[in-house]
DNA sequence: GGTTATATGGACACAGCGTACACAGCGGTG
DNA sequence: CACCGCTGTGTACGCTGTGTCCATATAACC
């Protein structure tokens, strides 16, 4: 009789020798976002998400080249990336929504604080702000370009405006607030910045 | 006659006793400050700093809480505050020699590395982040808030704009392209910004 | 079933942090 | 001039984390 084990299936995870690759990988990975929401980027250690992970430091050498990269992948596990943008006839407020919404996953959930210690990071960590350009900053300024475009050829915007410094100006102040912190990070502020860059200053 | 010694004001450095308390801490501040400019924030230890100073680390740890304080001040011994806003009736002139001056500082010398990475430690670093908000970020923006608050007065802007975010709208902008580095930070970039704010969107 | 790939525990050297202790010398006090 | 407190110096220790190396065990593949 092969061996009857009735709850085989939760992996008991103590053998010596080689478990599945997947189930490694993604053991790790959920470890690692896991670890990450709770502790941020300061007590983020290759060791702690091992440990946690059941898992060996080799491992997870043999499969990421930097700890930026697993934070980063964790990351993007635990939390969805979430690249949704509406876009209905009106340019205003889809941009408003969107800088709203923006707002308040950084500030309502531990999104916030992991992002801008991933920034921080990326700082002295070029693969990791590599991988973060490519991954995430990249494909979030693309949409948003997108959206000011298809509302510059419906003539909502002027033709000569520049969609990139328009990004830089909404989403770049707000993690400007978000990374300097010296002034809160408010829904009024985004409804003040879309405001301000339609309507112009004078 | 004080005392004419030709060379004798550089110390020997290299007894075992004490030395005044204010050279060696003039000298640890410098040996900062060049070990920042130098390495970044990636090779700032607060080991190598002890040895380019010639002090034992005992003597930093008395003096300095962290290793982001200690970051900090070597910055502001070495790279001088430089906090003037010229300041004439024209407004638009004005912001736009303010940002162009602040990209080229950023661009054109270490310093833009060191602040990146500053603030980059400071996202894990509570205590810096305190420190670089109350002695860098806050007396800037407080500037800059203030000529925007003369232009109101002169009649140049609209009277109920919200001078804070427009610093985040100019200045946070240029931290975007600074800290994320997806596009580059460029001279036109900055006058794109003021010019954007200034007429509107549309 | 045999082979290969790979996860595992354990070990190693290394760097940096933070602390402790004894000693040495400067600056003041008497 | 003698003394003593403050403070820098050298040295040592334990701790954490990194990055790398093994031998071994076992899943996955042919």
């Amino acid at each position: 009789m092969a061996e009857l084990t009735p709850e085989t299936q939760t992996p008991v995870r103590r053998g010596r020798g080689r478990r599945p690759a997947d189930q490694v990988r993604a053991e790790i990975l959920t470890a690692a976002g896991e670890l990450l929401l709770a502790e941020g980027m300061a007590g983020f250690t290759i060791e702690k998400v091992a440990a946690h992970a059941g898992a060996s430091r080799m491992t997870i050498y043999k499969w990421w080249p930097s700890k930026g990269a697993l934070a980063l992948d964790g990351y993007f596990t635990v939390v969805a990336p979430t690249l949704a943008f509406a876009d209905t006839a009106d340019i205003v407020a889809d941009l408003t929504n969107q800088l709203v919404a923006f707002v308040h996953l950084v500030r309502d959930t531990t999104a916030g604080r992991v992002i801008s210690q991933l920034i921080g990071q990326a700082q002295t960590d070029p693969e990791l702000a590599a991988a973060y350009r490519e991954r995430y900053s990249g494909p979030r300024r693309a949409l948003a370009v997108e959206t000011l475009t298809r509302a510059i050829a419906r003539g909502q915007l002027r033709a000569d405006i520049d969609p990139e410094s328009v990004v830089d100006q909404l989403w770049g102040a707000c993690y400007h607030r978000l990374l300097i912190a010296d002034l809160p990070l408010t829904e009024d502020f985004a409804r003040t910045l879309v405001d301000n860059l339609i309507r112009g200053l004078r």
